[in-house]
DNA sequence: TTGGTATATACCTGTTGCAGAATTTAGAAT
DNA sequence: ATTCTAAATTCTGCAACAGGTATATACCAA
């Protein structure tokens, strides 16, 4: 993953919102559409997006995708995660956007058990 | 500036090897343009894209347009720089373009006083 | 098989981005 | 005024992106 296609994933506030929520853990589609009150296909094609990018990876699980960051990270992208995630604190969308994430949890712990990625948070 | 600004304007590799030099101090077009070995018409027009968004800011100084970091930057604004000052570390491209700008840098110390911006180094 | 839910894709539209070639503008020097 | 240099702008073409509507696919359940 090369630097540059870092920075087109993050050059659209949609997708900084959906990185921001998939960086604390995988979640699938409909999680994500429901927490940013977007449309469907919108969250569909800038996860497509994401993904053709190698910034995150897909499975399915029954009839859910679940998306998550991928197992293997570079340094670089590892450094502007956090850097994104610094900078999203005084934001107030993507602070709601978490704190929605925050209370949908305890219907989502089916989840936490299939991936191999480990949750932040 | 926006966040996602900061991004369009990092999402561009010709860009980031501007701002990679910019970032070490004020710099005219042709320098920039010499350094990259890339055509002015381009140089000229991702600079115009970059004071846009207020990446940078530009002064005439005579016959040369000096472009510099904005003074007053946003926390968001130094942390992606620190970031992105971090990463082409291990880029041959980046750090290429950094040694030839120390070479350059001698016979540019005209440039140096006209800036109200410190250097680094 | 039928129907439902979750997600992706195709198609269309308008916008933006990037490139190069040619031209124009601004200032300096003669 | 003319000429030189530095830089910006205009024009054209093209590819990518972002949005929406409609449709298709994949899996599950009855």
């Amino acid at each position: 993953m090369e630097l540059v296609q870092i920075y087109e994933c993050f050059c659209d506030e949609t997708r900084l919102r959906i990185i921001n929520l998939i960086a604390q853990g995988p979640l699938c589609v409909c999680h994500v559409q429901e927490l940013l009150g977007e449309p469907q296909v919108r969250i569909s094609k800038h996860l497509a997006y994401l993904k053709t990018r190698g910034l995150v990876r897909a499975e399915r699980y029954q009839n859910w995708m679940i998306y998550a960051l991928p197992a293997k990270r570079t340094a670089e992208l590892e450094a502007n995660l956090r850097c994104l995630q610094d900078c999203v604190q005084t934001h107030a969308v993507f602070k709601r956007d978490l704190q929605r994430l925050a209370k949908m949890r305890p219907k989502m712990e089916w989840l936490a058990e299939l991936s191999t990625t480990p949750h932040a948070k």
